[in-house]
DNA sequence: AGTCCATTAGTCAAGCTTGACTAATGGATC
DNA sequence: GATCCATTAGTCAAGCTTGACTAATGGACT
């Protein structure tokens, strides 16, 4: 599982409507481009995509106000309200090792009720034991761990990850259940995307290419 | 940076020649398959790939004698050489949050003398703490972390990978320092590859459609 | 002697990612 | 008033990844 199609169905799904551009700004001020594979190519690409199977309601293109080409705006279908939750679901709960389905994840866990979260971030604390549980069983050799010369050290790492993958999920959990963040149906919906014209205050001070003479 | 050229070229070079379901099978030994995005077509791109940039030397197919279609056997060019040692270099070195690319480095570090390794260690601790103070500094809000709400976990939950990750480096940089391994120059090198006709003691036991019935 | 199928070995199309590129508008500068 | 260029918006080709598929050999079973 991608991150990408979570963010982009995200992004729509707070705007209502989006384009493309509004799309890759709000990533950026999510600051996706630090933890994620978000980049141009990848969101207009994920936004046909999603298009292409339903997920997305595309409306004829447009021309722009603000110069540059003609734009297409997206929705979200009944379809894409579906598959957003079934992706937040899965980022919250699965152990794939990529930080950036969590991270994902992370970003939009407040769409869904504060029980619910609590008790994917458990399934989550399970997923990791029960992965650290078959590697550690299928890899050690019958005559001891150190058998495997620095070998081991690869499984010494992911099995370190793991839990301190574990660990903070657990901390989360006490965070959350201790009352902090507004959740699904605990009042005002917290608003993350930038309102048209409204500008990027985590914008990337990166200078490119062209900047640099 | 992905893992798969390196991988894939640590064991071309281990078995001074071979073809790509050796380096499959060779791959699965390592763990590869569970740690990393190992997979035939991967690894078959990847040779076909590092062939037409001159870091194989492809030999003419010939045909298998073990049943199958015919297969091409490859080799290290010199430039292929400076690749391995390229990419083994970056992959200890630097931090780029992919659990694969450090396990693949993790199981070719012995083939650099003991005390570059350490150095580029304590290169990837720097690398770790420099990404930490870049985030850190650029995304927290004038009116304090607070103000982000959840959207604060996000880089919560990096900073706490990126401190396990150094934690666990400059342990790993202690073990090293203290003898453990045998890296270049001290003695017979690490076989890590399959001879011919060995079998795989970590074959995944998992079954496939075709063996249900 | 024919069929099944495990093993050996690799291909392929569809999808995803990346970095560089195109294109239009409007304001600043010379 | 012509040129430059920042911003807005998106495209494209090349490369990478994935999962399903093809193809050849030889042994087991009927």
């Amino acid at each position: 599982m991608s991150a990408i199609r979570l963010l982009v169905l995200a992004a729509v799904r707070q705007h209502g409507r989006a384009h493309g551009y509004q799309v890759r700004n709000d990533l950026e001020y999510w600051g996706a481009h630090e933890w994620s594979n978000a980049k141009p190519g990848s969101i207009y690409h994920a936004l046909k995509q999603l298009a292409k199977q339903g997920a997305l309601l595309a409306h004829e293109t447009a021309p722009s106000t603000a110069g540059g080409p003609p734009r297409t705006e997206y929705e979200l279908t009944d379809a894409g309200r579906e598959e957003y939750f079934r992706l937040l679901r899965t980022a919250l709960t699965s152990y794939d090792q990529q930080m950036d389905v969590l991270s994902a994840g992370l970003g939009c866990m407040v769409d869904l009720p504060r029980a619910e979260v609590v008790g994917l971030l458990r399934e989550r604390v399970r997923a990791i034991a029960a992965w650290r549980n078959e590697v550690t069983e299928n890899y050690v050799p019958e005559d001891g761990p150190e058998q495997l010369g620095h070998i081991g050290e690869i499984m010494n790492y992911w099995v370190h990850s793991a839990d301190a993958g574990a660990t903070w999920t657990e901390g989360l959990i006490a965070r959350i259940e201790g009352g902090a963040y507004a959740f699904a149906g605990e009042g005002e919906p917290f608003v993350g995307v930038l309102a048209e014209g409204q500008e990027n205050p985590y914008a990337t001070g990166i200078p490119d290419e062209g900047d640099r003479h």
